[in-house]
DNA sequence: TTGCAATTCAAACAGTTGTATGAAACTATC
DNA sequence: GATAGTTTCATACAACTGTTTGAATTGCAA
């Protein structure tokens, strides 16, 4: 077994790299520089500049997925089955909000990395995010369970408007700063997520009777659910 | 006066190549070739490959805002100065969805090259981005009009959703369709204008008395404004 | 027609990029 | 301590990039 020190020391000097200046203006040669290893060593060890960035990508995303599909566990379990619609909601937009936005993640490189790979869309990295349809999937099939009673597009036009928000939101939070003039605080995370949550939820059941709309728990009481039940 | 035929057809040939390949692998001489044109000439036209993009770019999106403007301010007249809230968010996301959207738009160059350029970002455009502002400021001054009580934070909060289900539609329209198989029509720009516009309007007066809720037009019943207004 | 400016052109420039090579250094096993 | 396999290293490669140059051509005005 190798002392894979190397390896590692790409992988970090890597991630810093695209996270401070974007994938767009890093070089092999700017990596291998700060991880003190010779330009040789990323071919040796990854094959190639795209499978590196693909494995610094797909190691983060697979973190956020992980989590969302614990969350969702949790709270079927909890339901018997059949997670309230802001849970499940809540299950989707937490971990990403939860790993890009607040003051403890501004000097997370992890964070930092994921913004990036959230605006600039480099072909290894689209590559990945196009097999996340069927992780999605488990999504509708939760909120399918939650709201019997909905049509299939209006599920997949309701998750695909709280994925819009949260990737927007972590996209963008430098301009909403900017054009709310620090109005609109990007650092109270849980916050954001009850928002776009309890928007999300407005979306999903718009149109229900009034009876139906009533018996879903408004997504601010569902606040207990943080982290650390992860 | 010189004959810019050379002029316009780098333009030409550069927004169709960007449209459908991307801006990461198209070069200056595919560009060129496709132009029928010297490789000096962009240069020599342009500047800069850089200010050849952003030139691209600024006349799409000038467009597009010209387009909002005109929209907005037709619903303030008629609202004697004070729009209703769909109009005004109805003015905002109607022009890029309508540009980007829609069968009749599935051949048109400039609504793929949009496109391409919402999904990746290269710094000529992301400067241009960034001066945005000022723009969007006015439609966050026909909403503090439409909706006179309610906070700043929340204004802006609804703007920037309007915009995350916008561009998210725009950009992830493929995979929604992927994901839904079908389910969800992309073709029909006006009932997707409708549904962000009345998502939109949700998030704003979410929380008001149901007195004050009740006023708001929905959103469905203003498809009368259409591209032939403006 | 002459003269002048605007435009086009072929060619080269200067730099960067990711990748490959083959020898050297290291590490662990016997 | 010899050996085999792994890892590191300096270096070269080959291709591509946007940009520049200076001469040739064009178009128009006097």
């Amino acid at each position: 077994m190798s002392s894979d020190r190397t390896r590692s020391a790409i992988l970090a000097a890597a991630e810093k790299l695209y996270a401070d200046r974007g994938f767009g203006d890093v070089t092999l040669r700017d990596i291998v520089a700060e991880a003190n290893v010779n330009l040789a060593a990323v071919n040796y060890h990854f094959g190639s500049k795209d499978e590196l960035i693909a494995e610094l990508f797909v190691t983060r995303s697979l973190a956020t997925n992980r989590e969302r599909l614990n969350e969702l566990k949790l709270a079927e379990e909890q339901g018997g089955g059949r997670a309230p619609i802001d849970a499940i909601l809540h299950a989707l937009v937490g971990p990403p909000l939860r790993g890009c936005l607040g003051p403890d993640r501004e000097g997370s490189t992890a964070a930092r990395f994921m913004i990036r790979a959230s605006i600039e869309s480099v072909p290894p990295i689209r590559r990945i995010k196009n097999r996340e349809v069927d992780h999605l999937r488990k999504f509708i099939a939760a909120m399918r369970r939650s709201l019997p009673g909905r049509d299939d597009a209006e599920l997949y036009w309701g998750l695909h408007f709280a994925l819009a928000m949260t990737h927007h939101t972590i996209r963008e939070k430098e301009r909403l700063t900017k054009l709310s003039e620090g109005q609109c605080d990007l650092n109270d995370v849980d916050a954001i997520v009850d928002r776009v949550v309890s928007v999300s939820v407005m979306a999903l059941t718009a149109g229900q009777t009034p009876a139906k709309k009533a018996s879903v728990r408004p997504a601010a009481v569902h606040g207990r659910l943080t982290r650390q039940d992860l």
